[in-house]
DNA sequence: CCAACCATGTAAGCTGTTACATGATTGA
DNA sequence: TCAATCATGTAACAGCTTACATGGTTGG
């Protein structure tokens, strides 16, 4: 992490904050009712992190106009939100990938859609990397000692690997076409 | 968990320890010089983690013939291992495949191969299971109210899940074909 | 009025990470 | 002899999980 004090799931709480203002108890049902909910969750994850977070100073309790207070990112909250979304893809985040695809859905926050470009493409290098790593394992000396099984498992990270790559390479493709249509309009 | 006292890193080590008694020493390296290394890990994790089997009786130190003591299993951490590997797979291991695998590569350790077979026939249906589910929330309310990329990073998911599917279906056959052979031979 | 949901927390326990410490053995 | 590797640990720290606790609000 950039910012050691930061888990994960902080910087998924900072990025939905980012997106919109929230109550812990909304953010807590984001995690209940979406695909993020692989970042865990429960009150007892959450309202800590939270905390922390505003200990930290990166979000700030708001009550606007007489309702329960929301959470906001404060600007040091922003800027720690940014650095981790444009952090390079690295080879670690080919192996777990759902972290990267984390930053990659809050990095539509940013007006500047080559952010996105460009991560995608860093993205696309590291799982190729992670393709190339296992497949030269399979052949090299230790991968053909393998029993049949320990190897379809490591074919298992390979396919995994492989659909990452061919993923990277169409959602280029589409969101220069969004691009391209957003110029145009 | 079967066992509420064994986390992932210490079936990991079990599922070794079954293959062929090792030291403390060999077990880190394992884990340093293969893919297994997801699960992760320093001497800080696993040391302590083998003392805990230990404790609770699943491994034994053993010194045969003057050697260092190396971990043997006991009785009771068969049992326990056998039980984790035969356990179905779960939703939760659908989306998190790696623990999965772990199990499909410890059961070859049996000479029964339809164990391995009707795993694979789980793991393919709980992918399945994925797949449709993050096929209908692409295509329900909260689906099509996605950005772009949010949209994108739970494609991935699909696109992930697909993988895993086709790798399961893939391996059904080459699984049978090898048993097929050994029925001949 | 009662159940369900909104909303926010605390406490115990456990595991993993990082960093440090120690000593034996082996090869150049 | 000196560095690398073998080999096994401990201690501090932090985060997550589970379970429990509390009280307000709303709809049938």
């Amino acid at each position: 992490m950039n910012d050691p004090a930061v888990t994960t799931l902080g910087y998924a709480l900072l990025g939905l904050i980012g997106q919109s203002p929230r109550s812990g108890y909304r953010l807590r049902l984001v995690f209940e009712t979406t695909p993020l909910g692989t970042y865990s969750s429960s009150p007892g994850s959450i309202y800590p992190a939270l905390k922390r977070l505003e200990r930290a100073g990166l979000v700030r309790r708001e009550a606007a106009g007489g309702g329960k207070p929301l959470f906001h990112l404060t600007g040091t909250g922003a800027a720690a939100l940014q650095s981790w979304l444009e952090r390079p893809v690295d080879a670690e985040e080919a192996i777990d990938r759902e972290i990267a695809l984390l930053r990659f859905a809050f990095l539509e926050g940013h007006r500047d859609r080559t952010l996105s470009l460009s991560f995608l493409a860093g993205f696309a290098a590291a799982a190729k990397g992670q393709v190339d790593a296992l497949a030269s394992f399979l052949a090299g000396e230790e991968g053909r000692a393998l029993s049949l099984q320990s190897r379809l498992a490591v074919e298992h990270g390979l396919a995994s690997a492989r659909a990452s790559l061919g993923w990277a390479e169409q959602a280029q493709d589409r969101l220069s076409a969004e691009i391209q249509k957003e110029k145009v309009r």
